[in-house]
RNA sequence: GCCAAGGUAGCUUAGCGGCGAAGCGGUGGACUGCAGAUCCAUUACACGGGAGUUCAAAUCUCUCCCUUGGCUCCA
């Protein structure tokens, strides 16, 4: 299978360097607030990745950092006026709570940055002992002058990067050098070799994949936005610090999603988290809606590219359903079975191959509704056996898990959703008139169940 | 200014050198007492403009125009 590498930016073959088993690292948040929309689009991306690449017989050991400690959480704090370690945790909660209420599951290991100081400075120290790091009054900072490959991530030159800075640092050499470590004495803060303080923000992930993974791994991820300067950092730190290089085979990094073709920001008041997505959306939806664009395409979000998906989603979903309940009355066998084997081989086939090509699930999803078609039409004149529907339904499975959508449970908009004993009352004396074909009053019903929200289709 | 990602049917997206594809929408039909839902069929003068390379270009090169983003924190 192929892979795209933000730094070759081409797609390479992918190799682990250990046979089958891959270690992943994917930037997670910083949690100051709940997690947006866009938070979703990365780890949701990533989580169908991983999900992939257990498909195809890997074992995937997928890690995610957790910043908590940083300015935006200190400064959250002051605002609110909370401790920060207890608005950390707060937010570090509801963001697994987000995760998990989107589907996002494989995350095997989340490593907190406040767990892992003495790591840190432990590659501090190796990074000043070997010349890379210098101390100042205010911090301990990387010396970007020392490692020259700085920028080969994002294709830019040392010259560039040191211009057009504001708030200079005087004690640095140069003002590209980013802090390793922040001299500080007020809370919160850790002891160091330099005196009190916390450590910088690009540190935490090199300290934390060292320790779980060592200097070289597979397969780095996160938002584009991450590209520049994070993850160069990265590289410079951990390359510098083992003296081997590269740090990761393959970067992998996900395209924005913008909301109504806009970037989502507080001030424009479009931010829209996830908490504020699922009070009337579908999880389930919302994932279809990612998956449908590459994800190393930008992603526009808005109330009309849901609804599409919610619709296309929900057209697999009734396929599904319907040869479930085909199979339930089906032969033991039948002629047309090597019609439907070959459809099924061919389909599946299709879909795999776009999956392997950098995860190109718009490609493999638009396979899916063509065998949907095909099946649909066939249905008509042709009547596969028990088994071979149970293939069929097995396939449909197996890409539901692929991309984390409950194919298994009812549809969307299925009757099983209206309950209540009130709304049964009124649902059987509904049913009673239309027995006797009284159209008027019954139609009169439903018309004003629609207008209260609740919708009944008669079948 | 510099860097990046884009501009493909009405909308949202694939394709990135060799019959322009999927979903949604539109239209017609099946089903239904009706509506809806579902299914089938069909539709659509869609590759931003202009040059060039090539037997062949949406796909490569150049150029221009437009959009969004980054160059300070950001998934």
């Amino acid at each position: 299978m192929n892979i795209y590498n933000t730094m070759s930016r081409k797609k390479e073959q992918f190799k682990p360097m250990n046979d089958k088993r891959v270690k992943l690292f994917v930037c997670g948040p910083t949690v100051y607030d709940d997690a947006h929309i866009g938070h979703a689009r990365t780890y949701i991306s990533f989580d169908m990745i991983k999900r992939y690449l257990e498909y195809k017989g890997f074992a995937v050991f997928y890690m995610q950092n957790v910043t908590d400690i940083d300015d935006k959480i200190i400064n959250r704090s002051a605002e609110v006026g909370a401790d920060p370690e207890k608005l950390a945790r707060k937010f570090e909660k509801r963001y697994l709570e987000d995760m998990k209420a989107v589907g996002v599951e494989g995350v095997n290991f989340f490593a907190r940055a406040t767990d892992h100081v003495p790591e840190i400075i432990s590659q501090i120290e190796t990074l000043i002992e070997k010349g890379f790091a210098y101390e100042t009054e205010t911090g301990v900072y990387f010396d970007e002058a020392k490692f020259p490959d700085f920028g080969k991530l994002s294709r830019r030159n040392l010259e560039d990067l040191n211009v057009h800075r504001v708030n200079i640092d005087l004690t640095k050499k140069n003002p590209g050098d980013f802090a390793l470590w922040k001299k500080r004495d007020e809370e919160p803060l850790w002891d160091s070799p330099w005196g009190t303080g916390r450590p910088g923000w690009h540190i935490e992930d090199t300290a934390i994949t060292e320790e779980y993974f060592g200097p070289q791994y597979d397969i780095h991820g996160g938002g584009l936005d991450l590209i520049f300067p994070h993850h160069e950092a990265e590289i410079a730190q951990m390359e510098s610090a083992s003296g081997k290089s590269p740090m990761v085979r393959y970067w992998m990094h996900t395209g924005f999603l913008n909301v109504s073709g806009e970037k989502m920001s507080k001030s424009l008041g479009n931010f829209i988290t996830i908490r504020d997505l699922l009070e009337d959306h579908d999880p389930q939806v919302f994932r279809f809606f990612v998956l449908s664009t590459h994800y190393r395409s930008p992603i526009d979000f808005s109330e009309k590219t849901l609804e599409q998906a919610a619709k296309s989603l929900k057209r697999i979903q009734k396929t599904v359903e319907k040869v479930n309940e085909l199979a339930d009355s089906a032969a033991d066998n039948s002629e047309d079975d090597a019609y439907f084997t070959e459809l099924l081989e061919n389909y599946r086939t299709k879909f795999l191959e776009s999956m392997d090509n950098d995860f190109n699930t718009p490609k493999a999803l638009s396979h899916v509704f063509n065998f949907v078609k095909e099946l649909n039409k066939s249905f008509e004149d042709k009547n596969p056996s028990e088994k071979i529907l149970k293939d069929i339904v097995a396939f449909f499975y197996e890409f539901g898990e692929i991309m984390g959508f409950d194919l298994a449970g009812k549809s969307v908009a299925s009757d099983e959703y209206l309950s209540g004993e009130l709304l049964d009352i009124i649902k059987d004396i509904r049913q009673k008139l239309r027995e006797k074909k009284e159209w008027e009053l019954s139609d009169d019903i439903r018309s004003k169940l629609t207008d209260l929200g609740i919708d009944i289709e008669d079948n």
